[in-house]
DNA sequence: TAGCCTACATACCATTAGTATACTATTGTT
DNA sequence: AACAATAGTATACTAATGGTATGTAGGCTA
């Protein structure tokens, strides 16, 4: 339940990154993460409006797919730190060049655009 | 109805991107585009199990987005072609380079990879 | 000891994305 | 007259995606 696109499996690359990729918040979250080991509660506050059920789900499958890994510490509050894989990170060059793409896009139409969010700690 | 992600305009550049570029069909049908003007049929024949539907529906998204610009030739029976504008051409560096990971990865899992259909006119 | 914090899980519901199938218009060909 | 080709529409439907609300555990704080 709430893979993105489970249905047959691709055999076009484009299509196969795109299943994993896609969605409305995984392009955002490997960004994120290109930036280093996160714990749960800084990727939630980093994006903007994603409830913390979709978060979970959105973690799993990226777990799932090999693009992330996450490490439990048993501790009280427990801690939950989410980094990318080596597959995770050969993604990044691509986002990154995507983020560019859209930073022009959004200047040309006269919006601000704001990376990433969080207030230190 | 029928607009992916449409909700609050992006203000990170990679939301932003990924609200245009998201969805089951737009990488595969950009990429396709990034290799010439293209008919409706030609697209169709080549983007495997999309209906005329989705690919109207896809179609249209993208040349409100002014990713692709469509052109009607009056003529019987009709012609009507799709090419990137600048602003899409500008999208095939990142397009490929996500080609290139999925392709990697499908390696990686021993999956043989289709790039695109179609057969010669 | 009553709530608060973190990091979730679960149930339920609404919306959106995508599928299936059939149909249209136009003109030339058989 | 029936059929083919192209580029779609129309209608009805299912599946995927995303959201709200609430629950849970254990320690910490007031």
């Amino acid at each position: 339940m709430g893979k993105i696109n489970q249905a047959p499996p691709a055999t076009c690359p484009v299509d196969y990154a795109f299943q994993r990729i896609g969605g409305k918040y995984k392009g955002r979250i490997l960004w994120f993460l290109g930036d280093g080991v996160k714990r749960y509660g800084q990727i939630r506050r980093s994006i903007s409006g994603i409830t913390p059920k979709m978060l979970t789900q959105v973690l799993r499958e990226l777990e799932d797919d090999r693009l992330i890994t996450r490490t439990v510490y048993y501790e009280v509050p427990p801690r939950v730190e989410y980094t990318l894989t080596e597959t995770g990170r050969a993604l990044i060059p691509s986002i990154q060049m995507i983020s560019t793409w859209g930073q022009a896009q959004m200047q040309h139409q006269g919006i601000t655009a704001m990376p990433l969010e969080e207030g230190e700690e």
